[in-house]
DNA sequence: ATTACATATCGAGAATTATCAATATATTAT
DNA sequence: ATAATATATTGATAATTCTCGATATGTAAT
């Protein structure tokens, strides 16, 4: 992923408050229900809660970032869960250091 | 400067590109009619004739990238000259670093 | 003062992104 | 099999960004 299609990843509010909300999942969201803890993200209906847009602009923007690295998206069920990808968000940041 | 407005500005390769010819002048513009070297930077009509766009696209991305803290912009006579603010870059890096 | 040139700003249309409602798909419960 | 629920995809409009030509401003030469 270039910095360039990176950044317009990034170059929306929504999308940095989620990867930012995702760092600390216990204190930004409503313990689960469906599964005991955190340990595959957080359920797509509490990130659209929190973000107050639509479901398929929420959708939409999390499969954008899972699809850019930045997410890692698990099914389980009828659910779909979100976490960081902690591992690509460390190379973007050091491909940023290297190449900005 | 946000991460989300600092994005928006690297969300675009004709300013990634410009970013990244100012890491070395000497290789990638022509030497300097008006000024001995490059201590002040590029002036812009290389810039734009390397861009490839229309002189005000290129003034406006300039503007933009100066407004944002990445560039340096100085006027000398009829000239001005673009250089690359590290100083700025690398805060940059460093708040991506602690808030992504 | 006038002209010439480099850059900046303005205004507009084209291209892209944001965002929604509607619909489709996948999964579970009945 | 049917219904219910969660998420994904599609299609459309609104909002933003891209990009240009035209014009304005600043500077130097005549």
């Amino acid at each position: 992923m270039s910095i360039v299609e990176m950044s317009k990843v990034l170059s929306n509010k929504a999308r940095v408050d989620v990867l930012a909300w995702l760092k600390n999942p216990e204190k930004n969201f409503p313990p689960q229900v469906n599964v005991p803890n955190f340990d595959d993200g957080v359920c797509v209906c509490h990130i659209q809660n929190k973000l107050g847009l639509s479901q398929s602009t929420t959708s939409h923007y999390l499969s954008m970032m899972e699809k850019a690295g930045l997410l890692i998206g698990t099914r389980i069920g009828k659910w779909t869960y979100y976490k960081r990808n902690e591992e690509q968000i460390e190379k973007f940041i050091q491909s940023l250091s290297s190449e900005l």
